[in-house]
DNA sequence: CGTAGCATTGATCCCTGTCAAAGATAGTGG
DNA sequence: CCACTATCTTTGACAGGGATCAATGCTACG
């Protein structure tokens, strides 16, 4: 696992008023003269697989707007154990707490190579206090972030094993009918599910066997979804 | 159960710049002249055990800031299983998502006899455009209820019955040391903490017996914080 | 005094955690 | 080119924990 910044690419400086996914992200609804009041560069960066954007008790000096990839939120307990608390993906935010001037509450490995835009905390607190229409984009993010904390915590730690398996792949695969659903190791799979990864490793073979899922490449799946219905329903 | 509004005893209205708990509720560093800008009164309603503030899926009308009691907030799942997804005390808020224009995700139960500022949504609206010091309170609420809920995923939802129960105590008894520790039944501990309601009677008693808690009256604990502290941790 | 609702306890089965070993797969270096 | 290692996944065996079904206490209330 590389340290923060170690292996994130800079790609150049954002520019916001012709963001390609505008309508996603933060800064979204933001006019020309908005962004004038602001002096400190906003950086795009690349991360790898297994980069690490933020440690959980630094410090956070940046949100991170998520542009494309994947990017796991980890929360370790006491005895060492760890979970994966959210999945982060194209539009979400990550770090929201330094906004409240709180240490961040997790560690932000990233899943599959990640875009993002560095915000410095400065910056947001600054255009927040200027224009309401960032307030809104803001409480949605933390709407957004509480809704899947609500959903993981009664979907993916309710139940048997394979019920929350069968309701995680559904949700994966909601955002893509027809795209495979990829993951990032049964380790990671059992870390979401609250499941250890022999269970995790187990459920997923069966799924194979009874053809809910092809794992086309490894970590690769493709989903018979009304199967995976039947699963998450009747058990 | 009983629905909204039934057994909601009108106490009059919410005179916000004398309130006693000021310093923790939504409003509390606003100013008369920001109540100028408002002319829907604010009521403030007392509940009963088992009345339901609001439905999951009912358009959102109204936020609640809690005065004193406790409120559940519960989740059902598909398959009819209910979960409680988080625990509402002095200071904290429910119904957030109004603001955000969508529906009332979860049911708001109460659970001890509660005191309650209904706050309309057009009210937080129209004071959040004006002011931005409601908007780092607003963030403060929204950062408390996403943390809780992933403090609810990892030392709740995680381990063995015995610990996550041990980590309940904990955490009720945590800001009233010495204070009783109020329960409301096991059917509700065990949808707190996502085991069967036999599993979490049989795990009271266990710990009735060896000490670690005291049960004074139906559902009034007092704990054994340091034996708690040992479960906890080493199972 | 009987009933309704909740808590406790028992019995049983299955799921899951745990320890352990045996396949895969990719990457390394001889 | 192939052995060799490191890493991850799969599978096995087994014990313990929790779900489930069911019966028995317990308390309050009409």
């Amino acid at each position: 696992m590389h340290r923060n910044g170690i292996d994130a690419a800079r790609l150049g400086t954002a520019r916001c008023s012709s963001c390609a996914i505008r309508d996603l992200v933060l800064f979204g609804d933001l006019r020309d003269q908005d962004f004038d009041l602001i002096h400190i560069p906003i950086d795009e960066l690349r991360f790898q697989p297994g980069a690490v954007l933020y440690s959980a008790g630094e410090e956070g000096g940046s949100l991170y707007t998520i542009r494309s990839g994947l990017v796991k939120l980890v929360q370790f307990l006491p005895d060492g154990t760890q979970r994966i608390v959210r999945l982060l993906r194209r539009g979400a935010v990550a770090g929201l707490e330094v906004l409240v001037g709180k240490p961040y509450e997790h560690t932000a490995v990233v899943l599959q190579e990640a875009e993002t835009c560095r915000l410095p905390r400065a910056v947001v607190e600054r255009l927040s206090k200027e224009t309401p229409r960032l307030h809104a984009r803001l409480m949605e993010r933390w709407y957004q972030s509480l809704h899947q904390a609500d959903e993981w915590l009664t979907e993916l730690s309710t139940g048997s094993a394979r019920r929350r398996l069968a309701r995680l792949f559904l949700k994966l695969a909601a955002d893509g009918p027809d795209e495979p659903v990829l993951l990032s190791g049964r380790e990671d799979l059992g870390a979401m599910l609250g499941v250890g990864m022999e269970t995790a490793s187990r459920t997923v073979a069966e799924f194979k066997r009874a053809g809910f899922v092809v794992e086309q490449a490894p970590n690769v799946f493709t989903c018979d979804l009304p199967a995976l219905e039947a699963v998450a329903l009747d058990g």
